[in-house]
Parts: structure tokens; sequence; C-alpha cells
DNA sequence: TCTTGATTCTAACAGCGTTAGAGTGCGTTC
DNA sequence: GAACGCACTCTAACGCTGTTAGAATCAAGA
């Protein structure tokens, strides 16, 4: 055996920044942000813990190149006339990529340094509302906007994530026992109604989004 | 010298559940969320590492102690006829405390079980949306739709937090000086602007929660 | 074949959360 | 007053974490 084999048995070669990246990232999808430890990439990767760092520079390194790969994969139209399409698609898609990844937005949040495609995101993002007629200031705050409602959204579902097989209706039925003791009696008023008909969550991000976008076009018109 | 003493000499009693959570609270208010330790936190106390299990089941627990407390702070006005301006000043208390205490956010976030100040919060929110007209479902949307906003504006303010003594200002030249190979030109005129006059955050939340805020009393009146 | 540079391994470090069991001290009861 | 018992704290250790320095290994060129 020359080199360093997977279970398998087929050959592997040397290791890359970019492969640690996205096996650091396969590893978080599938078991959490707490999974992801250097010894256990490591162990993903055949290799010893102490490898890593000849390709990164340390774990905040590592998870300032995943945020940025995953940064990459939202989409920003860029040849759309409407403003208001490009944004709603380049929402919808953040949300889906966060939904792929559901640590990400909070990793993007606890590191400061951004990478060049979370960079050129801004940019592209910034661009289309400048060309839409925003003053570079209204871009900004629109921006600005836009992503806390993305970001705080895509947050309270990953709390709320539920594990694999549990509906919401057992949430709110759970919560109802809880609740014996009628202390909160809006809570209740909710979870009744929820227990009744489980909401769509992908359509309340939808009515929230088109909210924000609306009021920035009453914005802009006015401006 | 009978019982443990603080530096100052003066007498201490024994711990509390309560005085534990306080001094954490402090503690990561200060010198930041990594720098609270059970070890750190016990030698603020007096005490020993291993102590503090004594009054609090874990580090788990110690975090959402924690955020219920932050969460007690904050105010949601009650006696308030008009909706929008008990929702308007419940998001700037929000927002406040948030500003407080820029851990809280992430932490409340990342634990999954609430306390009843937490219970109580969202309960006084509902029962505030329900009493203005809105069907069950709607003011759940609504309060999933501000909270995302808070949440995630304070996301991105403390994730932007900035070092005692620097201006945006000199954020934005050196994101002008890093740039010099113009590859994100959009980004540039930002920051070109920022650079001339900076933003003021502030009004660029109270900006984006009126939006909001306006968009949910249209939804009201059409609903 | 020898050398060189790139890549990986090994072993150790301090610090983390957590636990069990031993200590300490105070109030109550005999 | 003495002995008990409970509430609280300490001590020492466990396995885990990120990180590092130096030795070992590998592939390829001279």
């Amino acid at each position: 055996m020359t080199a360093r084999a997977t279970r398998s048995g087929e050959p592997r070669d040397t290791l890359t920044r970019e492969r640690v990246l996205r096996a650091a990232i396969e590893l978080t999808d599938e078991r959490g942000i707490d999974a992801l430890t250097m010894r256990e990439l490591a162990r993903k990767l055949g290799v010893e813990g102490g490898s890593l760092y000849y390709h990164v520079a340390g774990k905040g390194d590592l998870l300032d190149g995943m945020t940025d790969l995953v940064a990459a994969e939202i989409e920003v139209p860029s040849g759309c006339s409407d403003w208001k399409e490009a944004m709603r698609r380049r929402a919808i898609s953040a949300r889906d990529v966060f939904s792929r990844h559901p640590w990400a937005s909070a990793v993007m949040d606890s590191r400061e340094h951004s990478g060049p495609a979370q960079l050129a995101y801004a940019d592209r993002v910034l661009g289309t509302l400048l060309a839409a007629g925003f003053s570079p200031r209204a871009a900004a705050n629109a921006f600005l906007i836009l992503d806390s409602y993305i970001h705080g959204f895509q947050r309270q579902q990953s709390s709320l994530a539920l594990p694999e097989g549990v509906e919401t209706f057992d949430v709110a039925e759970e919560l109802l026992a809880e609740l014996t003791p009628d202390a909160y009696p809006s809570l209740l008023t909710i979870a009744a109604d929820f227990a009744v008909n489980p909401h769509d969550e992908m359509s309340v991000f939808d009515f929230g989004l088109d909210l924000i976008l609306d009021g920035l076009q009453r914005s802009l018109e006015s401006q």
C-alpha cells in the first residue's frame, strides 16, 4: 500500500484546502456544528488531526472558508430588469441555501472577516439596487434591512429546527400540555390555532419579504 | 476570616442561582461570550469551578438562565391603545437590550428551550396583536416577521461591532484601501459614500421597522 | 542514488465542561 | 454542650477541544 487509502481501498491523493472545506461543510450539514472538530474532520478525510493545519490556518480560517463557499451558492440574478424581482429571487435563493446549511447563518454572523464570495455577493446586490435608482445610502439601507430579515428568519427557523419526524403539530400540542396553568393566554390561543391548521413557514417568509420589498419601492418612488 | 471574602475584604454569603446568572451576564457583557468559562465565572465569584454545579445544572442551563434574564429586560407596553406604537416601542426596547448584551441574541437562537420570561414576552406581544384585530395566524406571522428583523439586525450589528475608538469612517477607508483592484465597483461606491457621511445605524433600524409596521397595518386593514 | 521540498504523523500542551467524593461549616436536636 | 445532619464548597481527575513542534514519510528531480 503506497499511499493512505479509504476504508473501501481506493487510492487517495493529497489533501487540498478546497477538499478540506468541502468535507467540513458536508460533516457540519450532516451532524451539526458541534460535530465539527478538527480531529473528526481529519478522520472523515482519512488523516490525522494535526495534518489539517498544513492546509488551513486554524479553526477560524476553516469556518471563514466554509461560509465563503456557502455564500457562493447564493444566486443574485443580474440580467433582471426588475429590481424587486431580482431581490426576491436572491432572497429566496439565500433562504434555500441557508436551509441546506442551517449552521451557516450563525457562523457567518459570529465571524468578522468576509471572503471574496461574500464581497461579490454584497457587490452584486448593491449594484442591482444602485442601478434601480437607489441612492448609495438608500441602497445600503435596503441591503441591511433585507439581509437582517433573511438572516433573522433563518436563525429562528434553525433554532426551531425539529428532529426528524416531529411535526409542528406535536410541538403545538406539547406546548399546550405544558401550559395547563393558563399563565400565557395568547400563546395558548396561537398554539391552539397551530394545532388545528399548521402554518407553512415558506409562505410566511414570502409574505414578510414582499412586505419589505413593497415598502422599499414606496420609499424609492418618494425619494 | 470566617468565610470567603472578596478582594476588598467584605464578607460574602453563599451563592445563589440568581447571583451566578447575574455574574455570568456581567462577565459576558464585559469580556465577550468566549470569556464565559465555568472556571472564570467561578473566579469572579470567589469560588472554585466545580462549585457552580450546585446552583446550575451545566453550561447549557447557565446560558438558558442568562437569556431568560435578558428577555425579562425587554419592555412590552400593555396599556397602549395603538398596537403599532406598542410594537415600535417593544422593538426599540429589544434593540436597546440587545445592544447592552450583544451576545444575547446569538445565544437565544442557539438554545432551544425558552424560559418563563421569554414565554411571557411572546405572550404579551401576541396579546397586543390579537387585541388589535389580527387573526391568530396573522398575529403569529407578524410576530415572526418582526422578531426576524429585530434579531437579524442585532446580529449584523454585533458581528460588525467595532473595537473601542474605531469609527465606521476608518472601516470604510480600510475597505477602500483593500479594494484597489476594483473588482467590487458597487461596494466601492457605497464605501466612498460612507467615508463622506457615516450612517446612523439607529435611524436605519427605525426606517426598516416602520416599513414593516406599515406593511403589517396594510395587511390588517385588507384582512 | 541522493537530495529536496511537500505533506503527514506523533506526541504533547493548556484549557474546556463535567463529575465523584471528600471536606467544611452552620443550625438543629438530643 | 455534644453529636448529628444538611447545605455548600473544594479537590482531583476524566475525556475532549484547538494548536504546535519536530520527527517521519513520500514523490520527484538532479
